[in-house]
Formats: C-alpha cells, structure tokens, sequence
DNA sequence: ATGCCTTATTTCATAAGA
C-alpha cells in the first residue's frame, strides 16, 4: 500500500499537476492540504476518473483538507472534534478509513507570530488534535496522522535555525505540542530526501530558495508502531516542486508491507 | 538545470501563507 500527504495550495489551482502526480506516483490514498475549496467545487469528478473517492471538508478561500481513496473510504470525520475555531471553526482536519489503515489529513494554523492570538490558538488546536487522536488510538492498530502540521520538529528541520529564531514553527511551545501529540503512541516516519542531506518539504516560493534548498520539514507522517513496522520506503518527492506552477510543499510518500 | 512568490477574492489591491 502507497499512502502519502501533500499540501497543494490550492487543489483548483494545481489540479493539472494534482491528475499528473496521482498518474505517476499511483497512491493508494492521498491526505491533502489547502484544497482552498468549498465542498461544491472540489473536482471530485476528475480525480474519480482516476479511481479515487473523495472525503473533503472546505471552507472557500482558506484551508480545505481532502483525503482521495482507491481502496475504501469509511467512517469519515469532519472537523477536528472539540477544536477551538479563530473564532469559528475551520476545515483543517478530516480523517477516514481506508482500507485497514485509519487516516487524518490535518493542517494545522500557522501561528503568524509568536504571542498572537493566532499563535496560542495553533497551541489550542495542536492540543484538541492530541486529545482526538488519542481517543481514536483505541478503534485503530494501524493509524497515520499525516499533513501540514507547521511546526519543524528540531533545529535540523529548518536550513538555518538562526533565520528562525523569533518566529512560528520553532518556538519550544510549538515543539511541546507537537511533542505530546507523538507521545500519544506515534512514530516520526523520517522520509528520504531525493536530494541533499534533508527531507524538506516546504520552501518559500520566494528568492529562488527551493534552488538553494533553503526549506522546512513542516509535513510529517505520525504514524502507530503497527504501521510504520510496516513501512519499506519513505520519500519527499520533490520532483513535483520543480518546474511551472508548482505548490510551495513538496508530496511526502510512505510504501507499506502490510 | 530546478530558477528568484502565489493564492482567491469584498479584484487592478489585499490578506495570508511560513
């Protein structure tokens, strides 16, 4: 089984380039992020056509998460159960079962700025995510919470920790929280860089810095012992940052023996 | 070469992203 995550920035805007990607690389099931889409104008004819079935929970302009199936698509959730909202709630999260694997496909806030009420609200959702992941731990062995999660884990995630210091995604509450929802029973699957010495997965689309490879892993595989025992491969595909009208993410692919 | 920001929208400017 091939599962991966992949924030898009905008599933509209990408979807040549989404249609290509499940062509070639051939997921079994696909979370993705920033679908940028209300629920009506997901093109889930397209991507049907291809053999996926389609959970998505949208918004419109912002956030929007999916998750594409070949191989089932069960008990989905929309919505992060008990999550805070900014005020409202958002569509950051949407979990399914597909197959005998459990899936969520979350995209955490950015926090914007340490100390605003973005940022404590990022802390809240992160905490709410812990608190409904670990509740779900007990209906599935085999689980992966998989996505934009916007926080690099260590130093080493980020091209230069110094650049970073007073901002979001490294600040010790941040790694706290994304801390404790991994110590809920879940393992860090490290993927493989096609190239470099790190797996990033997000560069800024600005300053050339994807051909520096100044970058950030933000999007990470959180998955139970059962699954990532069963992992034979991970991989950034940063194949699908190059060329015209790219993402600003890179796809993050898992294989499993299962 | 991989190539110097992009997205949707209350659109010709703005907010947000990280």
């Amino acid at each position: 089984m091939r599962i991966a995550t992949w924030n898009v920035n905008s599933v509209v805007a990408r979807l040549p380039r989404l249609l290509e990607w499940l062509r070639d690389t051939a997921p079994d099931a696909v979370c993705l992020q920033e679908t940028k889409i209300a629920d009506a104008g997901f093109p889930s004819a397209e991507v049907g056509e291809l053999g996926y079935q389609v959970a998505q929970h949208g918004d419109g302009r912002w956030n929007g998460v999916a998750i594409l199936s070949k191989v089932g698509l069960a008990d989905v959730v929309r919505g992060l159960p008990g999550g805070p909202g900014f005020p409202d709630p958002e569509a950051r999260s949407v979990a399914a079962t597909c197959g005998d694997v459990r899936l969520w496909s979350v995209y955490v806030p950015n926090g914007r700025e340490p100390g605003h009420d973005h940022y404590h609200y990022k802390l809240a959702w992160l905490a709410a995510l812990r608190d409904a992941v670990a509740a779900d731990l007990g209906t599935a062995e085999r689980l992966a919470v998989m996505g934009d999660f916007n926080v690099a884990p260590t130093d080493a995630d980020v091209w230069d920790p110094a650049v970073f210091a007073a901002s979001t995604h490294v600040t010790p509450p941040e790694r706290a929280a994304l801390e404790a929802l991994r110590a809920t029973g879940l393992v860090d699957v490290l993927p493989r860089p096609l190239k470099y010495d790190h797996p990033f997965t997000y560069w800024d689309y600005r300053a050339g810095n994807f051909h520096k490879n100044l970058g950030m892993r933000i999007d990470l595989v959180y998955a139970t012992p059962a699954l990532a025992d069963a992992v034979t491969d991970a991989y950034v595909d940063r194949e699908a940052r190059k060329g015209k009208g790219p993402s600003d993410h890179a796809p993050v692919v898992v294989d499993l023996a299962l």
